[in-house]
DNA sequence: TCAACAGTTCCGAATTTCTGAACTATGGAA
DNA sequence: TTCCATAGTTCAGAAATTCGGAACTGTTGA
């Protein structure tokens, strides 16, 4: 298996968050796991209520999302635990995650301030 | 030619925002057209300094402007005039497009004070 | 060593995007 | 009116992207 590619903060692009956020299905994943305390596993994030998203499709937002800088996979045994980077997101396009969050309805909590 | 289709207010769709502005010529003629004070033409728009975009990719881009609930196109004469609904939009997604705007360093901001 | 499990990669089918060419709509000139 | 020029749309086929089942990889525990 290939290693996961991470941007660095500043080689994120606008086009690229734009992009990942502009599918529902992605969006709903990364509004869980903004609202999920614990780092969300694919399998965990699966199940989308209507229907449940097929395993290589699941994979593949998962890429999108971390490709794109919104999420920070890592391997924690067997499984993967994935977290929003949107602290250090905020600080290079101020205000768009909240935004796009509240504009999809889907603004889980108020953002952490520690 | 068919009638130009735009959503009503409440029918605008976020996805369908991210998914127009996902693509950085978009954008670009997008921000042109915010920041131009004469409703801005196709073929003024066309030329995007390193390249110039054929027609009927303009034309594709302002109908996915258009139909995302972006920009307001119309028929003045020979030429088509587009103009943002930025005001509404802000009402129905608040803060989104400057955001968005801002996040492609295409907003004419006032200097921070930080 | 083997089995179970989480997730990735592969690959073919379906969908979408791109753009040159043809077409439509409008206005102005003869 | 008829013809021409201009602005933009629609068409069509090639290229690129997305989707998802099947096969594969890496890890843990027995």
């Amino acid at each position: 298996m290939r290693p996961l590619f991470h941007p660095a903060l500043e080689d994120i692009k606008p086009e690229a968050i734009l992009y990942a956020l502009s599918d529902p299905e992605r969006v709903a994943i990364y509004a869980k796991l903004a609202g999920a305390s614990s780092g969300g596993t694919c399998s965990a994030l699966a199940d989308l209520g209507d229907r449940v998203i097929p395993k290589s499709s699941l994979s593949n937002h998962f890429k999108v999302l971390r490709e794109s800088g919104l999420i920070l996979s890592e391997r924690q045994g067997v499984e993967m635990r994935n977290q929003t980077r949107c602290t250090e997101l905020d600080e290079r396009f101020p205000g768009l995650i909240k935004a796009i969050l509240t504009a999809y309805g889907q603004l889980p909590v108020q953002p952490k301030t520690d």
